[in-house]
RNA sequence: GCCCCCAUCGUCUAGCGGCCUAGGACACCGCCCUUUCACGGCGGCGGCACGGGUUCGAAUCCCGUUGGGGGUACCA
């Protein structure tokens, strides 16, 4: 731009300050996610700050429950913040509900600075005139309002019109260096003026968003690509901001790829695959889901794609973010989080899947002492079968039933072989006088009396004592799972099932 | 219509003029390991959208085309 009394940039040496500032509109986004996770990193990385900003200025979308969700989410994932709603800092309040007065007095300066004006034409008026003169009627507002005559204002007013303010877009190229994308001009004349309040008083997003990051003393906006044509009208607005006093710098722009579903659609709310809540209810887990987010527009190295969130710390920089969008991929995201699961402390790892195996009914809210000993033991045998929490359930419940208890699955009874009651019968003598009962003397047992005796395949032999003592055709180690469950209770499935 | 963004295997990406007969990961297909299922190991399949330049040399730089996406609100 060549506008005189340019606002000063921020530089190198200006501290970090990111924000991230959501409408609380229905439930978190991964998409939503993972701005809020670059932000956070780009603060961490740095050494900045990070702002928690809720931009609930419609009240007609707004409501609670999604803000309850918002925090719930960031905390299960360890995204935390310096400034903002709960937490408070010296810019309060930040919830742009509680700022009416705040917006009032920019809005009083902007005034009578002559940056905007009062504009009477409705948007039917508008396009009514683009029709008129044989234009497209989507090409938005058309200046008709930027220099009206004292009396056509009186008229107006006379009518008992009320107007909205709008901005006086520079007659000039704008041009910003984006942190992604480089450098991005917008033609003169391609941005019309812009409505900043409407007729009632009521402040707009695109006034209260640059107006807050101006307040705030937002350094480095970070967000999705979906408000890159927005840029040029704060980019004025911030001209105008700093005019006043309002602004002390001009932050700078960095816009994020989208994050896309199937096709080549924006991965929408309605999408499964967008919600948070519902990754988090199959069992991902933050490490999981937090790396495989960190993929989406970004990368570590050439040849890792497995890291920790302190690796993302120590490595993220928002230059190194790619313009392009990137499709959610449910099997690389799972894959993902399975390695992170293998990764965890077997303790850990235990007790992450408590809540997955209440949730299943598996358990009850308190586990039992014998609860407690079953889980601590079986959990080892399914951390590098599963990629999911929720996937233990239906692994570990047979172990948790009584022995009266145990289904047996369609797919398992299908399985079974022909000699079926000559295997079990087998089985149960074999395994009767067994001294020690661990797993190498159980599988040594059936494993004579079976495979050698019998002179059976492995896989038949013991297919038929899986689904006795599981139900199931795919199931934890067998001899393991035996061991855990005890000889009387091994023995009475077995039993039970021969029938 | 106008404005803006994007373009390497199916997907996510490495690549920032010679190290590229383009590397990794997921997915897929074989083989090995194996009590099921996984895990793990080995191997395979598969890509620089197209056309012009610039250069001794281009996936890398420039222009154009095509394709995709977003915006064009008194929503955010």
């Amino acid at each position: 731009m060549t506008t005189a009394a340019q606002i000063p940039p921020v530089t190198a040496e200006t501290p970090v300050r990111v924000r991230f500032c959501p409408s609380p509109t229905g439930t978190p986004h991964v998409g939503l996610i993972r701005t809020a996770l670059f932000n956070w990193a780009y603060a961490r990385h740095t050494g900045g700050r990070l702002i928690f900003r809720i931009e609930d200025t419609d009240a007609k979308r707004d409501s609670e429950e999604s803000y309850l969700q918002l925090l719930d989410g960031l905390k299960w994932l360890g995204i935390d913040w310096d400034e903002g709603v709960e937490t408070g800092g010296p810019h309060e309040p930040y919830r742009q509900s509680q700022r009416g007065d705040i917006y009032q007095g920019v809005i009083d300066k902007l005034v009578a600075g002559g940056h905007v004006y009062e504009s009477y034409s409705t948007p039917e008026e508008v396009e009514a005139r683009h029709k008129a003169a044989g234009r497209d009627a989507k090409l938005g507002y058309d200046n008709f309002d930027r220099d009206l005559s004292p009396e056509q204002i009186a008229a107006f007013k006379e009518e008992g019109r009320k107007p909205a303010l709008r901005l006086r877009m520079p007659d000039a190229d704008i041009t910003f260096t984006d942190l992604v994308r480089g450098e991005i001009t917008f033609k003169a004349g391609s941005v019309p003026d812009y409505a900043l309040v409407r007729p009632n008083g009521a402040p707009l997003y695109t006034l209260v968003n640059p107006v807050d990051d101006a307040l705030m003393g937002v350094t480095h906006v970070l967000r999705g690509e979906d408000l890159l044509s927005s840029t040029p009208r704060q980019i004025a607005l911030y001209q105008a901001l700093y005019a006043v006093g309002v602004a002390k710098y001009q932050p700078l722009f960095g816009h994020l790829p989208y994050v896309m579903g199937a096709g080549n659609k924006k991965l929408s709310k309605r999408d499964p695959e967008a919600s948070l809540f519902l990754h988090r209810d199959h069992g991902f887990i933050p490490e999981g889901l937090l790396n495989y987010l960190s993929l989406l527009g970004w990368s570590l190295s050439a040849d890792e794609d497995i890291f920790t969130v302190e690796q993302l710390v120590a490595s993220f920089d928002i230059h190194d973010v790619l313009g392009n969008p990137a499709r959610f991929d449910i099997k690389k995201a799972e894959a993902i989080n399975g390695t992170h699961v293998r990764m965890l402390e077997a303790t850990d790892f235990r007790n992450r899947l408590v809540p997955y195996l209440r949730a299943a009914g598996v358990v009850g809210d308190v586990l039992t002492e014998r609860e407690s000993e079953i889980l601590t033991e079986a959990a080892p045998l399914v951390q590098e079968r599963i990629t999911l929490l929720g996937e233990a359930p239906e692994m570990l419940a047979f172990l948790f039933k009584q022995d009266d208890a145990v289904d047996v699955a369609d797919d398992a009874r299908k399985g079974l072989p022909d000699n079926l009651t000559e295997v079990l019968d087998t089985a149960l003598a074999a395994l009767e006088p067994v001294v020690s009962w661990d797993a190498e003397s159980i599988q040594a047992a059936l494993k004579a009396a079976l495979v050698e005796g019998l002179g059976i395949k492995p896989r038949l032999a013991f297919g038929p004592v899986r689904t006795a003592v599981s139900g199931r055709r795919i199931s934890p180690p067998l001899f393991e799972s035996m061991v855990i469950l005890g000889r009387d209770s091994s023995l009475a499935r077995l039993k039970a099932f021969r029938g």
